[in-house]
Formats: C-alpha cells, sequence, structure tokens
DNA sequence: TGACGCCATGTCAGATATGACATATGATCC
DNA sequence: GGATCATATGTCATATCTGACATGGCGTCA
C-alpha cells in the first residue's frame, strides 16, 4: 500500500467518485481513499452547519486549525481514526457516519443508470 | 484520548455493547470502540467464512499473523484504517462496512425495547 | 493602504501504529 | 510422550500520524 505515491493527487480536485479507477490504485485502495473524502465533507458540513471555525473546532478536538484543514482536504497524513472521532466530538451518531461511508453502490442490476 | 488506559479492559471479553457507558470514557470514546470492535468481528468472521488461517489472511494483507490476532482481538494497537482496508481486500464493500459500524443504535423513541 | 479573520500548505519533533520475530497456549493426531 | 497446526501475546525497529508552528493567500472593512 503505497500512501506516498497519491499525496496531492487523490484529494485534488475530485468531483467524488471519479476516484475509482484512475491511478494504478487497487480497487481496495481506492474505495478506502472515497470513504476518507466522504468523511472529510461530511467533518466540513458538519462544522460549517454548526457555524465554527477550523480554529474553534480545532481547539474542540483538542488539535489544531493546519490539522483540520487537512482533514477536510482529505489530506494522506490523516487518518480514518482521526475523522471518525472527530466527527464523533462533533456529534455524530455511528449511523451518521454509516451513511456517510456508504458511498453510493454502483447499480449491478440491470437496471443500472 | 487516553490510549493507554482502556489497553486490554475493552477487548477482553465484552458482550459487545457492554463498553459504553463502562470506564471513564466519554461517549465519542466509547462509540469508536464499539465502532473498531465491530470491525474486528466482522474481519474474524469473513476469515472464517473464506476458510482461511489468520497466517494465510496475513500473506494476502502483506503483514503478519501477531497482527491479524491483534485484529481480530481488538487490540487498541491497532488502527481503524487497517481493519478497514484489510476488511476491504479481504472482498467486503463499502456497504458491508457501513452495516458493520452502524452499531444497533438505541433506541429512543416512546418504544424502546 | 493596513489590519483582521479564515483557510491552505509546509515542516518538524514527538507520539502512535506496523510488520516481524520470539514465544506460549491449546487442540489434534500418531 | 512428541509433533503439528492455529491462535495469542510481548517486544522492538522503523514507518506513519499528530499537534504545533510558521507562513502565504484571499476576502472584507475601515
Amino acid at each position: 500500500m503505497k500512501k506516498d505515491q497519491r499525496k496531492k493527487l487523490e484529494s485534488a480536485g475530485w468531483v467524488v467518485g471519479s476516484v475509482k479507477e484512475f491511478l494504478g490504485l487497487s480497487e481496495a485502495d481506492a474505495v478506502l481513499i472515497e470513504m476518507k473524502l466522504a468523511l472529510s465533507q461530511s467533518l466540513r458540513d458538519r462544522r460549517k452547519k454548526e457555524g465554527l471555525s477550523q480554529v474553534q473546532l480545532a481547539e474542540r478536538l483538542q488539535s489544531s486549525q493546519s490539522r483540520v484543514a487537512k482533514m477536510e482536504a482529505g489530506d494522506p497524513s490523516v487518518s480514518m481514526d482521526l475523522l471518525v472521532s472527530s466527527l464523533l466530538l462533533l456529534g455524530a451518531s455511528s449511523a451518521d457516519l454509516a451513511n456517510a461511508i456508504r458511498g453510493r453502490e454502483k447499480m449491478k442490476g440491470p437496471h443500472a443508470a
């Protein structure tokens, strides 16, 4: 699992869902990255909904503004643990996380769009 | 977030769900731990369903038997990233993970069991 | 223009996770 | 008994993550 290669590329500016089958990533890697991106987005949404600045959120999390920025940017240096525990501290439930994680599954049946 | 305190306690032999409100853990910490335990269990289930030994799984994951054992034991030294990517390599979909993660929500309505 | 708030990005020392290894336990078979 | 397999547990060097700090960009307001 080469975490260095994907460095910036992955998180640059994707349309959410286009990460799959892009670089030479295995399917598992791609899904993992998309899950993280979904959590990142979820974090940013929750923060904004609460009307907090990154600095204020950082205080709640006992972290720093820069790390919050990296979290929301989907920076590869951010672990899933950090994303999840941050979301939980923001009041998300495990069901919320499940919903965020469950990426829009690609249809398999005969009626795929 | 004191990861040292929960050391063995959490993963010892819980009935799954009893971790909440046990030690002096914050709700967020408790939920995070339960999520990890759910993923651990899920991993073990999938491995067994595939008829693999920990050694064989370790090979697939390019890891070691001891780490697989720790993963399944819910050892605090194991990250969520590792659990998730392992499950993905075992063929789990993001929907599967979502299901595993979504701990049986505690009912809030007037009809709670 | 400057000052201020908000966010992005780079760096780095210290903290944590990882794979590998050794070793121990328990079950099964001969 | 011994041999073999599957699993558990402890340790350790190295890899990775984390918070903190510095800095720069960007918009806004006076």
